[in-house]
DNA sequence: AGTCCACAAACGGCCACAGCAGCTA
DNA sequence: CTTAGCTGCTGTGGCCGTTTGTGGA
């Protein structure tokens, strides 16, 4: 049995909506996503169906459950039996799809204990069409499926933009090996996967082992192009969730992949526009998920166990690239929208904790007991301003 | 609307030295 | 091939000067 709906608390949860750190029944998932149009563009997926707690990101088909990576890692990466076990990418979804929408992203959508069921009661007669009846919002929301429509809309100066860009170039197959093609469809929504880079980062067990700064480097030309955006348009950029977007998602490429990079990360999270690993993180994470949303129905695998990461798939996944020009809403209800994406920004950047970690505890603890003179580090036997063990003063 | 100022927060450098990796004899 | 010795690099925490961000006048 599972865990219950974080917003009912009644309903056994079903998806896992990363943007807000909530496991959800389909019906609160549905009312809490239909909200308003940020909302709407939370990446949601499945709830892993072992602890309950984080996203799944691939589904054992002889097990018939959902796994999120921490769990799949333990129930087949160690036993030999199961290693074998075929799995499935779970997708990621936003908007409020029905039933029917649902079991075109996810085939083994009937196999999930309780969830066809609830589904076609509460989601039956619901479309995704339904959350977009102002037009306006149609061209970035719901007509979305493929990324290069969107690029098509650009204006032309962002569309040659766009179009020097790896990231157009880079669209293309479907990289779900075990499900199979399916033909875009406007009324699906819209699916959120990192592409055949990220999937196949994800693919390995060794998350991000891959990580190469010299490659990003590479894409120095391209990054520039692309984080010029974030530059001049910082403020549409925290609209959307950015700043906050690009942090858990770097953390979670450090803590995966290099510890030396978290630190580096961490220190410098706030002061992003004015470092460069920053940049050529977000210009990663631009590329990497620009290759989902074009090339439509892709796996989310690189969700893998990253719990942080979905405020990442919440915008950039969602297709809707930075430089796309802003609905045509009222004013009001866009001031409203900043404003409090601004608020929710500035929370969670109060809370976040910035655990360093320590890789020589031996060093740490010489540096803990070192006499110093204005903080640095004397030598033994001469004279200092602060002893950490007595914190008395030699003068 | 633009400028200036004060304040707060964040950042980066500095220091000594144990431990580690790589190299050579 | 193994071992010892050497060299160069890394990382550790607190302080401080500088830079950056923010809000009010």
């Amino acid at each position: 049995m599972g865990s219950l709906c974080d917003f009912c608390g009644d309903q056994r949860s079903l998806v896992y909506c990363r943007s807000d750190a909530a496991s959800l029944c389909l019906s609160c998932d549905r009312n809490v996503h239909s909200a308003n149009a940020l909302s709407k563009r939370h990446s949601r997926t499945l709830v892993c169906e072992r602890c309950n707690l984080q996203p799944a990101y691939v589904r054992c088909v002889e097990e018939k459950a959902s796994f999120c990576q921490n769990c799949d890692w333990s129930a087949h990466g160690t036993d030999p039996s199961s290693s074998t076990h075929k799995r499935q990418s779970i997708n990621c979804y936003s908007g409020c799809p029905s039933a029917s929408e649902l079991s075109s992203i996810w085939p083994f959508f009937s196999d999930i204990p309780s969830m066809g069921e609830a589904c076609e009661q509460k989601l039956g007669s619901m479309s995704i069409n339904e959350n977009h009846d102002n037009k306006a919002r149609v061209s970035p929301e719901s007509k979305n499926v493929s990324g290069s429509a969107q690029v098509a809309d650009l204006p032309s100066k962002d569309k040659s933009r766009a179009g020097k860009s790896s990231v157009t170039e880079s669209r293309a197959e479907p990289c779900i090996l075990d499900q199979p093609p399916r033909p875009s469809n406007e009324c699906m929504p819209k699916l959120q996967c990192p592409g055949s880079t990220a999937s196949a980062l994800c693919e390995d067990d060794n998350l991000y082992d891959g990580f190469n700064i010299d490659d990003m480097d590479l894409e120095l030309e391209n990054y520039k192009e692309v984080f010029s955006y974030a530059l001049n348009n910082s403020e549409e950029f925290f609209e959307k969730g950015g700043i906050d977007s690009l942090f858990e998602r770097k953390d979670m490429s450090a803590s995966a992949g290099d510890s030396n990079c978290r630190g580096a990360i961490a220190a410098s999270s706030d002061s992003m526009l004015s470092t460069k690993t920053e940049p050529i993180l977000y210009f990663t994470e631009m590329q990497s998920q620009s290759n989902v949303s074009f090339s439509g129905v892709i796996n989310d695998a690189s969700a893998g166990d990253n719990q942080e990461c979905g405020s990442a798939s919440s915008m950039l996944l969602t297709g809707e690239p930075p430089w796309c020009p802003p609905c045509l809403e009222s004013s009001s209800i866009q001031s409203a929208n900043r404003s409090n994406a601004v608020m929710r920004y500035k929370e969670k950047k109060k809370n976040r904790k910035f655990d360093k970690k320590v890789r020589y505890a031996s060093r740490k603890a010489r540096a803990d007991v070192r006499k110093r003179v204005k903080g640095r580090f004397v030598k033994a036997g001469e004279t200092f301003d602060y002893d950490p063990l007595s914190e008395t003063r030699s003068f």
